[in-house]
RNA sequence: GGGCGCGUAGCUCAGCUGGCAAGAGCGCUGCCCUUACAAGGCAGAGGCCCCUGGUUCGAGUCCAGGCGCGCCCACCA
């Protein structure tokens, strides 16, 4: 970096601590993670999914944020003006929850604060806790442009939830009705169908008695409520029941209330439920409700905001929770024979997605999104191909959702959110729905007016997220340019909250839609299989990972464990289990970096021309060639685990293991210069992209190394050029030279293993029928193979006397070990004897194979041909492994 | 009631458009503190790819059915 850290010897051991932060304000201060919106390159545009304002950092974050971060950088290298837009959401009913928590540790309630008092006592925790996520977001090595920080609440996206409102309604596409709706009574807030969480529940259907007026008879109604009897207005029957439908018209007395309700007709129940006889109460259930208005029934409503049971109901109730009334509503019924009986009964029961409390239904005043004609260009939009999902099952579920959306209630009683931009005259009875607060009621003058009490719906800010982060409604320079953007990265389970929400809402104010790509990762789980989450009390802090084994350990590990779709299993009660991988690696990057760096001191030439190139830089050329195809082809496709897992495989086996092995002897030959000087450009070249290639995954310990490598093109690697693979350096030779050296030194090294030749011992080694390549490689890295095989004396094609250890190669080159003294003739039979069982076994699978008319006639003709050339091999394998077998038994 | 996903080594999982002599990491076994790395090196053991049928020259991969797990949606009185 500026500074320019010029040190030649690293520290034996990764130590991510020692500069993590600083590379991180270094960046930062050099404006790294701004987009330029007056250049000229295409914009890769990111928008981050904003954490709850008070949020904590978990692993859920970690993960969401460190794939955006790996595509941003990686866009961004790729010389797109990348813009990712960080921001917070207010949250309104979770965070307002998290007071309301506070004040009742301290025995209040927010009725007691009263509304400004309350709202003011939110934003001071807001001010207190709020950002704290955006600065852990920072220690996990996030390049988001801080510069663009927006929070739901502030006043551009407070402008635009206004101008939205006002828009809609203006359409009629926002309305105020009196319905039934989801109520959360412990929220006291009414709730969206999506907020609303189903869990299957074993309970009772209770058999209730209704006297038939003026008969000695009565009918029989199933319910799994029995309280709610208490607001019944009617009973139901299927019109064409012929087992009731001369009950029509008739009366029953309802027990307990003594009140006379109507028995109706009507096509909602299903005679074969029950005993056909449905209690309707409109007030507290969505299908009694819609009865009611078919029927003009009224509407009784037997419970407070609370879930406590009103004036409506006989006094003794009164008051009593819900709960505790249905136990004396059933105690009673039964005293007065009126309860038949009550069966087992599985169904499902919603909860308040954020305070678990059951959800009762209730009708309200409320305000609605009529949702229909937004959804149709939404889902044109995805028919057509302009959203996309990854994995793309994903998609039929949008679809679905859209296709049988119901309208959106948009209004919450609640005091932390955007207040809904409608007032009320008190002298006119004018309803004003306003961008700007009014003073005055335009229809009669009066200054009379009184806002409606309720806030928005969290998601009502959210879903202008993409634009109203850009400055919109104003025609900002931001919005022009950076609008569309392209990847969101997200959760699955808000494709109903938001994905679909933001699909909408681009479309109808921006003429857009706000993103291509919708990339839907899993969850993390714990070591049992269990979410991780804040209550169950099972999660990994992120930030402690960082401090123990780095940001880049951790991005590592969470981008290799993710598969596409898939979840993410961590260990957290062993963190060196689930970290360990990322950190071991960072190691073997760091310590890499550390054998290089002594032999890049003073000049490094530029690479030389391939003509001068040895066959190893050849081959590690063709490579990363490779590596550099594999890693650009699986980030476009989102394939991150696998971009990460090639990635390891390249840097560890093939760079570290082979190549830094092989050069060796020409990096300590000082006697030969020019040798010395092409190993340490191809060195140098190599390194430098290779951290290239790893750098949107592990962004610290990459810039920390590449900031010293001689001959940087950049100031930072993170503006650095990503990468583009090198026609010239596609080598076949080459790979299929040391493809060979690497097999053979394979045979030997496991031959040295079978006979415990001590680490030390030099062994001597008689290569025949040696092809062109292994030849090619033998000579020129010889020196290198001598080495990593511990061979002493290298020959060819001399005589066998029996008494070695033999391995055939696939190429059908033979590699003998005269083992004077260790060789154990009994050994060395079985070692042959299963070499050539398994070689007859392969060749008699490809000999069937063939054999098939079907096979070679319809099969494509390279397969074929491929094949006949391995079986050729196997039979010349085998055929040498069973010659060899037989000298021995000679000997 | 409808829909989706998953089932591959002891564990966690890759395996994308069918060509596999089935891979990785951890764990396990043996040898090695070889001057980049013991957070390491080298060599190895370990698999009815859930079951049954089908399509195909060829199936871990595609199709159908089954079993087992998980998730989502639904006006389940």
């Amino acid at each position: 970096m500026g500074t320019g850290n010029k040190d030649t010897e690293l520290a034996p051991r990764f130590q991510p601590q020692a500069f993590e932060s600083k590379t991180y304000a270094h960046w930062w201060d050099q404006g790294y993670f701004g987009a330029d919106r007056h250049a000229e390159a295409d914009t890769y545009v990111i928008v981050m999914p904003p954490p709850n304002v008070t949020a904590e950092l978990h692993m859920g974050h970690g993960l969401n944020n460190t794939i955006q971060d790996v595509l941003i950088r990686w866009r961004r290298m790729q010389g797109r003006q990348a813009l990712w837009v960080p921001g917070t959401d207010h949250a309104g009913i979770a965070t307002q929850n998290v007071v309301e928590r506070q004040l009742t540790a301290e025995g209040k309630t927010r009725w007691d604060l009263g509304r400004e008092a309350f709202v003011e006592r939110v934003w001071d925790w807001v001010r207190e806790t709020g950002g704290t996520i955006l600065d852990q977001l920072k220690a996990i090595g996030s390049s988001a442009d801080w510069d663009h920080t927006t929070f739901t609440l502030d006043p551009g996206p407070s402008r635009a939830v206004r101008e939205v409102f006002v828009r809609l309604y203006d359409k009629g596409l926002v309305y105020r009705g009196h319905y039934i709706v989801n109520w959360c009574p412990r929220c006291a807030t009414a709730l969206a169908n999506e907020e609303v969480e189903h869990e299957d529940t074993e309970g009772s259907l209770y058999y209730q008695r209704y006297p038939v007026v003026g008969e000695d008879t009565y009918v029989v109604v199933a319910t799994t409520r029995p309280e709610t009897m208490l607001g019944d207005t009617a009973v139901a029957v299927h019109p064409d029941d012929e087992r009731h439908k001369h009950m029509i018209g008739k009366t029953v007395m309802l027990p307990l209330a003594e009140r006379e309700i109507p028995i109706i007709s009507d096509d909602f129940v299903d005679p074969e439920f029950g005993t056909g006889f449905v209690k309707v109460t409109p007030s507290h259930d969505p299908n009694d409700f819609e009865i009611g208005l078919r029927h003009d029934l009224d509407q009784v409503d037997i419970f407070h905001p609370d879930a406590t049971m009103s004036d409506a109901v006989p006094e003794r109730f009164r008051g009593k929770d819900r709960f505790a009334a249905r136990e004396g509503v059933v105690e009673e019924l039964k005293s007065k024979g009126l309860l038949e009986k009550v069966e087992k009964h599985a169904h499902s029961v919603g909860h308040c997605y954020r305070c678990d409390t059951v959800v009762e239904p209730r009708v309200s005043d409320q305000w609605f999104v009529k949702m229909k004609p937004l959804a149709e260009p939404a889902l044109d939009a995805y028919r057509k191909g302009e959203v996309r999902f990854v994995p793309e099952h994903w998609g039929g579920v949008y679809e679905n959702w859209l296709s049988g959306v119901r309208d959106w209630c948009i209004s919450r009683q609640l005091w932390w959110g955007h207040r809904i931009p409608v007032w009320y005259c008190g002298s006119c009875d004018a309803m004003l729905v306003r961008r700007e607060d009014p003073t005055t009621c335009s229809e009669c003058g009066s200054g009379e007016l009184q806002q409606d009490p309720d806030v928005l719906d969290t998601w009502f800010s959210s879903w202008l997220w993409p634009f109203n982060t850009l400055g919109w409604p104003e025609e900002t320079e931001d919005l022009k340019r950076f609008y569309p953007g392209h990847t969101l990265v997200t959760a699955p389970e808000i494709i109903f909250f938001w994905v679909s929400r933001m699909i909408m809402a681009g479309l109808e104010f921006m003429g857009e839609v706000p993103f291509n790509d919708v990339y839907l990762h899993g969850t993390v789980r714990d070591h049992t299989g269990r979410r991780m989450s804040k209550s169950l009390g099972n999660g990994i802090d992120p930030l402690e990972v960082v401090r123990i084994f780095g940001a880049d350990a951790l991005r590592f590990t969470l981008t290799n464990g993710m598969g596409i779709g898939a979840d993410l299993q961590l260990n957290n009660e062993d963190l060196e289990e689930s970290f360990h991988v990322g950190r071991n690696f960072g190691n073997k990057i760091w310590n890499a970096m550390r054998f290089a760096l002594p032999h890049l001191e003073g000049d490094v030439d530029p690479l030389p021309d391939p003509d001068q190139l040895e066959l190893a830089d050849r081959w590690i050329l063709a490579r990363l060639n490779s590596a550099i195809r594999e890693v650009t082809d699986d980030l476009e496709r989102f394939r991150l685990h696998e971009a990460a897992a090639e990635l390891y495989r390249y840097f560890w086996n093939e760079l570290c293991d082979w190549y830094l092995e092989l050069i060796k002897p020409r990096l300590y030959n000082e006697s030969d210069a020019e040798a010395r000087g092409v190993a340490r450009s191809v060195l140098r070249e190599v390194l430098d992209l290779s951290f290239r290639l790893l750098h949107p995954i592990m962004p610290f310990i990459t810039e920390e190394l590449w900031q010293r490598l001689p001959n940087r093109a950049a100031d930072s690697i993170m503006i650095s050029a990503w990468p583009q693979p090198v026609a010239e350096w596609e080598d076949a030779e080459a790979e299929a030279a040391i493809g060979q050296l690497q097999e053979t030194l394979g045979a030997v090294r496991n031959i040295r293993s079978e006979y415990n030749v001590a680490h030390g011992r030099q062994i001597d080694v008689m290569i025949r029928a040696a092809e062109a390549p292994l030849l090619r490689a033998l000579d020129a890295e010889g020196d290198a193979a001598r080495r990593l095989g511990g061979i002493g004396g290298l020959s060819f094609d001399g005589e066998l006397h029996g008494a070695e250890a033999t391995a055939v190669l696939t190429s059908g080159a033979e590699v003998h070990v005269p083992l004077e003294g260790l060789i154990d003739l009994e050994r060395e039979r079985a070692r042959l004897d299963k070499q050539a069982d398994e070689l007859r076994n392969l060749v008699e699978r490809s000999e069937k194979r063939l054999a098939s008319e079907d096979f070679v006639k319809k099969a494509p003709e390279a397969v074929v041909a491929q094949s006949r050339d391995k079986l050729e091999g196997l039979k010349e394998q085998l055929t040498k492994v069973d010659e060899k077998r037989r000298a021995l038994d000679a000997h």
